[in-house]
DNA sequence: TCGAAGATTGTCT
DNA sequence: GACAATCTTCGAG
């Protein structure tokens, strides 16, 4: 296992570390037991001037993760029952991150199809940020925890060559559509969409 | 204190 | 392809 990426690495432009992290191995710890994936999509989102960024609405409670250290964990609950994990880029006061969308699963296969009994096959297992967050175990507790020491870490994988890098817009979003910065690793089978397929 | 919306997923048609 | 499930967050009253 490679170490884990340093806070240096995450305190760049955040479309830079949404690409770069592209390959990167994330890991999860628990008292079950270890699951791990490589990261196969993600998405910036660029701070309050990006009205599809939770830190549109201003410093509350909720945002002031993403205020904090480059290279902190933000896990958010949205529509009642899903969990999506962040990575925390720039620095102070530039409240920006990264969401991790889809995962190929590594170790840990059988607890991740565990906890995702609704899973039909590997590829099912992590290709959606809330599905990959089941799958690993990603709860708030993490909220808050840095990436680089803390049950829930990402190391460095592989290096995508910048040919099979596609970039196209957010998903799931309702404002700032149309802005590219939805990042996917090509050649991969296990993104939430097929790359070249609309939302 | 109340109401509306949400960085999704799974099921049904 | 459409829609329900489900509850936190935040702004308005």
């Amino acid at each position: 296992m490679c170490a884990a990426l340093a806070a240096s690495f995450y305190d760049r432009r955040t479309e830079r570390v949404a690409r770069d992290l592209l390959g990167a191995i994330l890991r999860c710890e628990t008292p079950e037991g270890v699951a791990s994936g490589r990261i196969v999509e993600t998405e910036a989102y660029l701070g309050e001037h990006d009205a599809a960024c939770h830190a549109a609405a201003g410093r509350t409670a909720r945002t002031e993760v993403l205020y904090g250290e480059p290279g902190t964990a933000y896990v958010y609950f949205t529509y009642g029952m899903h969990w999506c994990a962040n990575a925390v880029t720039r620095r102070a006061g530039l409240p920006s991150a990264v969401l991790i969308r889809a995962l190929e699963p590594l170790d840990g296969v059988e607890l991740m199809a565990r906890r995702r009994p609704k899973a039909r096959d590997r590829r099912d297992l992590a290709n959606g940020p809330a599905k990959l967050s089941a799958a690993l175990g990603i709860t708030g507790e993490l909220n808050g925890l840095p990436l680089r020491r803390s049950r829930l870490t990402i190391h460095r994988g592989l290096t995508i060559p910048a040919r099979e890098i596609g970039v196209t817009p957010r998903i799931g979003i309702t404002s700032a559509t149309d802005w590219p910065l939805r990042f996917v690793w090509t050649e991969s089978d296990f993104l939430s969409r097929r790359y070249g397929v609309g939302r």
